[in-house]
DNA sequence: CGTCTGTATGCCTTGACAGGCATATTCCGT
DNA sequence: ACGGAATATGCCTGTCAAGGCATACAGACG
């Protein structure tokens, strides 16, 4: 993880510009009009989320299209993982007991 | 997802927290020894993790022991998924390249 | 029942950050 | 080169949260 990856994330506004850019690339002006902030926040948005390696972005005329990179998702993933191990081993007690009981 | 849990992890001392509690539950005191910060600090840390769903805890004593409540990571997982589905098809992608060009 | 240990809470200060507005910058078409 | 559209940046303000310290609270034990 780069710089604090879940503070990037903890943005309601940043999660909703990824939702967008998750189905598809957008540029600056729908990301505006998909969301209620102003063209500002959203340019301010962006740059968090590039300089955090959670989009990129290409020069199309005068717009600048953004797009989703996968690699930082990738990398909440990793960190994710030991709790995976958790929450399954959870999950196989919590069947484990359902088995016992459920005759 | 609760209350912003990514909010809640973005705090690096939490997830300091979490990574103590992973390895096997812990009480107030023995958190603050692993941790710099003073014991209020960890109390209100706790306090935060303990709202979001993120720990439990259980008395024992005039101590609190403390641990990992897995339900809360699997929420996270489950935001992640859509985007997992992006980054592996990323991953096929650079797969299939690499095998299109490895002769 | 006083005291000590462990933990939580209140108050205060400080720093970070989001958003708005104005403005700079970039690139297009003419 | 000039005007205009699309985006970025600077400045300012308000809000919120983290951490420290002092203190309150709870249980154990003499």
């Amino acid at each position: 993880m780069p710089v604090n990856a879940f503070a990037v994330l903890a943005e309601p506004a940043r999660r909703r510009i990824l939702d967008e850019l998750r189905v598809s690339d957008r540029s600056v002006g729908e990301l505006v009009a998909a969301l209620t902030i102003s063209q500002p926040a959203v340019s301010k948005h962006l740059k968090v989320l590039r300089e955090a390696g959670f989009v990129s972005s290409r020069v199309a005329a005068q717009h600048r299209i953004y797009r989703v990179e996968p690699a930082q998702f990738a990398a909440i993933d990793e960190w994710l993982a030991p709790y995976r191990l958790l929450w399954t081993k959870h999950l196989d007690k919590l069947a484990r007991h359902l088995d016992e009981t459920e005759q």
